[in-house]
DNA sequence: TTACATGCAAAGCATTTGCAGATAA
DNA sequence: TTATCTGCAAATGCTTTGCATGTAA
């Protein structure tokens, strides 16, 4: 297995999603190593497209945004990492590949995760005609420091 | 009170709507006149800024884009509708004033209230230097015509 | 009268796309 | 070798803004 880094750990969150980047039969080129590096050997990140460029830029490398963009898009469809709109003009990428919610300090821009045991979710049948995808839960709050309504 | 249709119901959304308008100091001008009576008269909807200027285009009147998104975002900040994020190019607004969860058909685009009491939600209790703003609930589906998984 | 609102066109910004050159297998 | 990938720059599409004109009170 090509990695990005000198340690080989067949257990860490970079090796497994190393493996299955090349299972999914895309090629593990450099470009999607170091994304997947950046993504995966932080813990659990929220992270915009733009703050990961700027990550990959402070490394002395250089990955273009087009790249970026197309590298998360197929990360995504690989399950490795989630998508999350938090407001229209953003999109953040989750690495916590376990199930989970959402807390969002809306003012801070500050995203952490909730584990699904901490709530309790029951939701009605889905119709048969209609397959589950994903239960998004956002629990937007506000520092108490800001005390503007709007 | 102006109002923009002829029978005078002080009990509908669109009256409430239109007082709290004049309430909040915000001038009950003929633009945010036509899109009240359209965001409210029509029952509970779901609806973007462009399907909001199309709508006006049909009745042969005309509003900007511009005061349409002005307006919505003044019905948002006075609580009258709801912005609501599905993905990230576009924002619906949502006009059901009571408390409710989402059900988002992602390959139709269409998008379904759930009542508060259809689903049973129980969060932690939030930290005393933040204040609880909304929760989001999304449940996302997809009809299984559509086999593709992306 | 005058502060506020509207409409137009231009700007902004995140994201996507077309395509020529580069690279993995 | 060749199918796939990358990077650039241009295009896209939603939303916002600047500013001159219009309007409610």
């Amino acid at each position: 297995m090509i990695m990005e880094n000198k340690v080989f750990d067949p257990f860490s969150a970079y090796s497994k999603a190393l493996k299955k980047i090349e299972e999914s039969g895309i090629r593990p080129t450099k470009q999607r190593r170091i994304l997947a590096r950046m993504l995966f050997e932080k813990g659990d990140r929220h992270i915009s497209a733009e703050n990961l460029f700027d990550e990959v830029k402070k490394e002395d490398r250089k990955i273009s945004m087009a790249t970026i963009y197309n590298t998360l898009k197929q990360f995504t469809n690989l399950g490795l990492i989630r998508e999350i709109v938090v407001d229209q003009n953003k999109s953040l990428y989750c690495t916590n590949n376990k199930s989970h919610y959402h807390l969002y300090i809306e003012d801070e821009g500050k995203i952490h995760d909730i584990p699904t045991e901490n709530i309790n979710l029951d939701i009605p049948s889905i119709p048969a005609c209609l397959t589950l995808h994903n239960i998004d839960v956002i629990v937007r709050v506000r520092s108490v420091k800001d005390k503007k309504k709007s």
